[in-house]
Order: C-alpha cells, then structure tokens, then sequence
DNA sequence: GTTAGCATGTAAGGAGTTACATGATTTT
DNA sequence: AAAATCATGTAACTCCTTACATGCTAAC
C-alpha cells in the first residue's frame, strides 16, 4: 500500500503547481517536459485527472468566470480546467520531498529534477546524492557480473556491456558537477557553525 | 496483429540458440545480458516459457539421458530444461532479422544488438543504420520543441533537457563508430560491381 | 468542403511486477 | 540445524497503450 510508482500522477501535479491548465495542454507540456524520458497517452492522462479529482487534489473549473474573458483562451469549446487544491499542493510536497527508491530510479529521478525549481536546496542535494550512490550500485554489480561472466562473451555483447557501463558513468560525473555546483551555492551549515 | 513488442521472448529463444537452459540459469544469464537495459523476474519468465511451448517454440526435456551423465549438471534436483525446436529457430531468424520500430527501439535494439554475433553483416547494418536515423529523428523533434518552448522553462528543466540530448547525441556518435566498423569489415556490393 | 488540429473520453488488452506458496540442496 | 541459494510456479494487480468514439473550430 501506497506505494505507487505513478510518474503521471506527480507530473501532473507539478504542472498544475504553476498554472491551472486543461487536459490537451497538460499532455503537450508533459511530452516537452519529460522529452525523451517519457511519452504519455490521453488514454493514461484523462483516467489519471478523474481519480485525481476523486482523491481531492485537484479540482475542475468548468464554469467561465461570470461575465467577460476570464480563462486563458476564452471562447472557444467547453474545456476543463483544473487547478491544484491545498490537499494537492500538501501532497505534492511529500512526493518531491520524499527519499527513498521512488526518488533514485530512472524516471521518478527524472520528474523530480525537472521540478528543482520549486524544491529546497537541502532536498535537491539529498536526491542528488540518493541518484548517484544507486547508480554507484549498479557500476559495481554490473563489474562483478562482468568479470564473472566475461569468458562467456562474445565481442558484441561485450561492447553493448561497455557501452552501458560507460553511460552510467557519465551520469554520475554530471550528478557530481550538479552537486559541486549546489553545494556552491548553499555551503553546508558545518561552515557556518564554530 | 503480430505487434508483440516482447523483448522478453527475443531475449529467450536467443539464449536457448546456444545451448539448452533450464528456467532459473535462464533468468540470471537474461540479467546478465541485459545488464542496465532491463531486468525480468520469474513471474514473468515462467509463463513466457510456458506460452513458447505451447506455441510449439521451445521444448521441454525433463528426463535425465538414460543411464549416466547427461545434463550440464547432473544429479541436483529435478530441473526442467528447455530448447529451440526447428520452428523456434526459424521464428528466431525471423525476429532477429526483422526491420522496423521493434528493431529500433531501446529495448527491441538492445537485445539484437546482444545478438549480433549470430547475425549476418547486411542485417546488422541495416539495424544499426534505423536505430541511428530514428535516433536522429528524436533530436530533431527534440530541438524544435526546445525552440518552442525555451522561455518557459526554467534551468533546471533546460539541463535535463540539455543533459537528455547529449546522451542521444552520444549514442549516434557511437552508432555512427559501430557502421563504419562493420563497412570496413565489409564493403559494399557497389564497390566490387564495375 | 475537406483536412488538420483542438478537445474529451472509454473499453479492451498487453507486458510485466509483487507477493505468495512450496520444496530441495548446499553452505556455514 | 539454520541460512542461503537453487528451483518452479500462481494470482492479483499496476500502469500504460491502442483503437475506438465523438464533436467542434480553424485554415487552405
């Protein structure tokens, strides 16, 4: 229980954070969000919004103001807007503030660092270094897996290993780069303290 | 129809080409080829492996020889071991050869490309070629939905942006090493006609 | 007037995971 | 004799896609 690894769910809450936005725009801003990380459907989006709005944390705005332009792009078909409620700001919160497995792997990394800007320093830098000690793991596990099995492979395989060792690689020189620079920018209290 | 994006049996019917496996080496040999691409659980494994006999793929050889040993490892406990059948073989070719989206995506590429040692030089060049021009497409759609969008979004969202680009980027630049390899080794027709 | 894009949805299904259930064998 | 690892499986569930269904509006 509650353990739901919906990247949906907590993109779609970080977009409603700046603005209220109907469904069509939403999944836009989404695919240019996520870019090549992630693509989502209406067919994943529109089910998503609904139980959003079951749960209480965001909520529709039908209804044009009352009598002159109101929406963003007034007068053209019946859309639904919707807009983040307190429940959802809280619970957003939690999402983006939260350690733990959800906040390391490949792509709940990938929409939490894309929402940075509204994140605290402390927050940022703990799911920076959370990132890249779990892709540390993965280097090791990948090199002992590699010299257990080594004999066994034939040059391709081998190359297809090297290739995806390396890229992990590269990722955590610029989780490194990313951190130098936060640490930069706030210095840790212990500097500060004496 | 036939749009069955399973990685999973490719990856099966590619391992069984070597020699036959029982289900649990099955499983960690597939982890180990697959290494950061992906990882498969029994609970997926077992019933992938019941469907491919069924299909008539693969084949089941629970009996030990006849008298001595016969097995890779005899004597440990009653372990169902499976093989290509000739129809498994074929449908493998099948696969392996085939060009397409399957062939170029991350995973469908990935897994052939592990594969690449038992497949001949025009198919593996015309693979490594789709996946380097789908490659590209994405970086194309990619830059114009930057330009698009470039004053909405903050740094950070523009450094993953940034950092997601350059990892496809690097990706072509690696394909790009791999073909020419491969037209070294061999050139083509057009260079021996005249 | 027809194509393209805006806008919202639903039903069926695919591909895989987690958690559970069971038991043998090897190592410590 | 306890713990780890080998070995096989099932049931329920999750998350998402594809294909369908509908209709309005802008551009060509």
């Amino acid at each position: 229980m509650a353990k739901r690894g919906d990247v949906l769910e907590l993109a779609v809450l970080g977009l409603l954070q700046d603005s209220p936005l109907h469904g069509y725009e939403l999944r836009k801003r989404l695919n240019a969000l996520l870019g090549s990380l992630r693509a989502f459907s209406y067919g994943s989006l529109y089910p998503c919004l609904k139980m959003l709005v079951r749960e209480g944390l965001i909520a529709q705005d039908t209804g044009e103001g009352g009598s002159a332009a109101s929406g963003p792009a007034p007068g053209k078909r019946s859309r639904i807007v919707y807009k983040l409620t307190a429940e959802g700001k809280e619970h957003l919160q939690d999402l983006l503030t939260e350690s733990g497995p959800a906040a390391w792997e490949d792509e709940g990394f990938g929409v939490r660092f894309a929402f940075f800007g509204r994140t605290d320093a402390a927050t940022r830098l703990r799911i920076l270094e959370g990132r890249r000690s779990r892709l540390e793991e993965r280097i090791d596990g990948f090199r002992s897996s590699l010299s257990r099995t080594r004999e066994r492979l034939d040059s391709y395989t081998l190359e297809l290993q090297r290739h995806g060792l390396e890229s992990v690689e590269r990722e955590v020189r610029w989780l490194s780069e990313l951190i130098d620079d936060e640490r930069r920018r706030e210095p840790p209290p212990s500097a500060r303290e004496t």
